[in-house]
DNA sequence: GGCCAGGGTAGAA
DNA sequence: TTCTACCATGGC
């Protein structure tokens, strides 16, 4: 896999499409703007399109759409299985992007019994309120801003009952050293970590752990996921996920992004 | 107007 | 251990 950067912009001798790699449910930061996306992450911000990538940060954005990794041999490793063949054809674009924990940790918590365009606008305000203000933009707010952040303007912001454990976690994320432990930890012992922090269950565990910590080993059961992938015998979330994570393996992560794209292209 | 959204929690059984 | 009621909010 080979990209150049020259100055501000990163070109790549492959073919990108941001399309499939920001709206299957990774990140809820980017808008779409005369064709183009704009896409924010931490303090940085990009604006992508065909092969290019254009930002003052271009080797943040180049480690952050995970340029070095060749998904090529990912995808022709999950075709042997039937299921996957037509998810993979529709989002073969699709790479895992390489996201800050502390930002997965509190997206994910506000994206818990909520809709996409909804997650967006409280994390656009989220960071509007109490980012630090950029060149024409707003970062997301790190975890000493968000410790002395109020239940009542996580209200305000359009949480809802997620307020308190915003403010919660937010407060140990701030004062403790779980962020370094939780990327030391091995996927088993690091979900056990994230479950204990408030707002945070086994399918926002395994998001943070898939987006936050690059841990594949994990396979997000949403009601999308559990619509497409339930049956008679697996008729819980948990048989869902044990039963796919067992089937894919070190891959389900990437697998489980193919089949979320796929079943939310098909029903809107 | 009821149902749904990238669910989690507390309390009951 | 598993089951239920409840939790704000906006789009459909």
């Amino acid at each position: 896999m080979k990209y150049v950067i020259e100055g501000n912009t990163i070109t790549t001798e492959f073919p990108l499409d941001f399309e499939a790699i920001l709206t299957c449910g990774q990140t809820f930061r980017f808008k779409k703007e005369d064709g183009a996306y704009e896409v924010f992450a931490l303090g940085h911000k990009c604006i992508a399109s065909g092969n290019k990538i254009v930002t003052d940060s271009p080797k943040f954005f180049a480690s952050y759409f995970d340029l070095d990794t060749d998904y090529d041999k990912f995808m022709a490793s999950l075709s042997k299985f039937d299921e996957l063949i037509e998810s993979i054809k529709v989002g073969k674009g699709i790479r895992i992007l390489r996201q800050d924990l502390f930002e997965m940790i509190i997206s994910f918590i506000i994206s818990a019994n909520n809709n996409i365009p909804r997650i967006k606008s409280i994390i656009n305000r989220l960071c509007v309120s109490f980012g630090e203000q950029m060149d024409g933009y707003y970062a997301f707010p790190s975890p000493d801003r968000l410790v002395s952040v109020t239940k009542e303007e996580f209200r305000s912001l359009g949480a809802g009952f997620r307020d308190t454990y915003l403010q919660k976690s937010a407060q140990i994320l701030a004062q403790t050293d779980f962020l370094q432990r939780v990327k030391a930890a091995d996927t088993a012992d690091a979900s056990k970590m994230l479950l204990q922090l408030p707002g945070v269950g086994p399918k926002v565990a395994d998001c943070i752990l898939l987006f936050g910590l690059r841990r594949w080993d994990c396979f997000p059961v949403d009601t999308w996921i559990f619509k497409v992938c339930s049956s008679v015998e697996l008729d819980t979330p948990g048989k869902v996920r044990s039963h796919y994570l067992k089937r894919y393996g070190a891959l389900a992560g990437l697998a489980q992004q193919y089949m979320f794209y796929m079943a939310r292209k098909n029903n809107g």
